[in-house]
DNA sequence: TCTGGGGTCCTAGGACCC
DNA sequence: TCTGGGGTCCTAGGACCC
């Protein structure tokens, strides 16, 4: 616990959603759903004006469909969540080299370590700026925490949601958390909070009192002392830059549960394949592989093998799978697979001719088992498609970006019953207009999207898009590489090709501007 | 139409070694 | 040959976070 609140911790608002409503003008100001929209998809983000209506985080999203039928519901769109996430990153190194990320939109700054003057004054004009810049960069809002310590950091950022700043002068911490609830304090979980409730603890004061002992027969060794030290206000961790990752995993929820045995183990492999790509985007490969099974009634094992050295080579990493996917009986259904390699190190110990021979296998085998029209399609995204014809039907999922030789650059809609709707407008546009098309029509095709921020002309004269028909230009790379790994997990819950009658994509997303 | 996907950390038992 | 004890690695599961 420092004596000056030099800790900063910032959390983006209603991070996806927010983009989103940036991104396209004819959605502000209404609620906004992004996640999962298949069958079995969850709610990641749902904007406030929808959280009125209950719908949350982790919600699965029918049950929000329920709540709040008139929220537009959009498929995630990481690539620009990524690039927005870049820009606000760079603002908080320009405050600190100890910058932690935790995920896209949240992180720690040590301003210690960034030589702010620490003065409850001068951390508070900092965190101020922080918010107009990142406002100015991105036209996003975030909230900012500050205090002498992370776990006070990030309750402050939370009380300071939406669209604020929260200051805890230290000193005044114990005061200030004595009353709120044990959930507060982050690693305290459902399970946790009802094992703490059952022993009549409730709040952080209460947490306290109960003293070291109680709380580690409760809660165990690392826990039990780790929650008491917390609640105490004992917290010096440090803000840690650059952590490496530990494991690499991919995973998939079908529409409906395996059952086919030989299905299961294809499916399998195309994980491992993917995983390996990942792992290799990364520059590292690993010694343990990983298999998790989810089953009919959401029971949930995994199996692993560790090998004799770390490994990058997918026909490795694919036979230990298979290996441990035989163990498992799958005859009851399966509504997840998952593969993930840990154990992650930045050399492989194969030598050299073991790995060009299993190198030249694996490109043969990928070739085999996707066939030539797949390989350079996104990964993830064919899954269930029936194979045969020549051309893979193009999937129009709602919110992603598409460009139409005529009208310029949009967003679907919806789609159905051969119809996609596009509505046309750009994030420096008023709200646009929707027109509909045929799902095969050829002006229509995908696109990438566009900067939330207007490019300024000088700044690069190729940088404006919307006229002349090229890909969007700014900070981002503008190629594909970067964008395909977390491509994959938006691509991971197919929608649902909706039957005869019910076509949510025709109808007009209620809710929007009716002309 | 219940319950995604990608992670981190901890616990606990058995094997194995000294 | 009435048995110890500690340390590390591996495996499996679970809580938690965004």
């Amino acid at each position: 616990m420092r004596g000056a609140p030099t800790i900063l911790h910032l959390d983006m608002d209603a991070f996806y959603a927010s983009a989103e409503q940036a991104a396209k003008p004819s959605l502000r100001g209404k609620p906004v759903v992004v996640g999962g929209i298949g069958p079995r998809g969850v709610v990641a983000t749902a904007s406030y004006e929808a959280r009125v209506f209950g719908v949350r985080s982790a919600m699965a999203t029918a049950q929000a469909r329920r709540l709040c039928p008139n929220a537009a519901y959009l498929t995630p769109r990481f690539s620009l969540y990524r690039e927005i996430s870049e820009v606000v990153m760079a603002l908080l190194g320009e405050l600190s080299p100890l910058v932690e990320p935790l995920s896209l939109d949240e992180a720690f700054v040590d301003l210690e370590a960034g030589g702010v003057e620490p003065t409850s004054a001068a951390v508070r004009a900092v965190g101020e700026r922080l918010r107009r810049d990142i406002r100015a960069a991105t036209g996003l809002s975030g909230s900012v925490g500050l205090a002498g310590s992370k776990m006070l950091a990030k309750i402050a950022s939370e009380e300071a949601k939406p669209d604020g700043l929260v200051l805890i002068e230290p000193g005044t911490e114990l005061e200030l958390l004595g009353p709120m609830s044990v959930r507060v304090i982050p690693g305290v979980g459902p399970a946790t909070a009802e094992t703490l409730r059952r022993a009549g603890i409730a709040t952080v004061a209460e947490t306290g009192e109960a003293g070291e002992a109680e709380l580690v027969r409760l809660l165990g060794k690392a826990h039990g002392g780790g929650l008491y030290a917390l609640a105490t206000g004992h917290d010096d961790r440090p803000v840690v830059a650059d952590r490496d990752a530990k494991s690499v995993s991919v995973e998939d929820t079908f529409e409906e549960d395996l059952t086919d045995r030989s299905r299961v183990q294809t499916e399998i492999s195309r994980l491992a394949e993917r995983c390996v790509q990942r792992l290799r985007a990364a520059g590292r490969s690993g010694r343990t592989v990983v298999i998790k099974v989810r089953s009919y009634d959401f029971s949930t094992l995994t199996r692993s093998e560790t090998l004799r050295g770390p490994t990058d080579d997918p026909a490795v990493v694919k036979e230990a799978a298979a290996r441990l996917i035989d163990g498992v009986d799958t005859t009851a259904g399966v509504r997840l697979l998952g593969v993930g390699v840990s154990g992650l190190a930045d050399y492989t110990q194969e030598d050299l001719f073991a790995q060009a021979a299993s190198e030249a296998a694996a490109v043969a085998a990928v070739a085999a088992a996707t066939g030539a029209a797949e390989a350079p399609q996104r990964p993830g995204e064919a899954q269930g498609e029936a194979v045969g014809a020549e051309v893979k039907p193009r999937r129009w999922l709602p919110g992603l970006d598409v460009r139409h030789a005529e009208y310029g650059a949009g967003w679907v809609q919806g789609s159905g019953v051969g119809r996609v709707t596009v509505r046309f407008e750009q994030p420096w546009s008023e709200p646009g207009r929707v027109r509909t098309f045929a799902v095969d029509d050829p002006a229509l095709e995908p696109a990438d999207p566009l900067p939330l921020v207007r490019q300024e002309p000088g700044a690069d004269q190729l940088a404006d898009p919307p006229e002349d028909g090229s890909a969007p230009r700014g900070a981002a790379d503008p190629g594909p590489g970067p964008d395909s790994p977390p491509r994959s997990g938006g691509d991971a819950v197919p929608r649902t090709v909706p039957g005869p009658g019910s076509d949510p994509a025709t109808r007009p997303e209620p809710g929007m501007p009716s002309r």
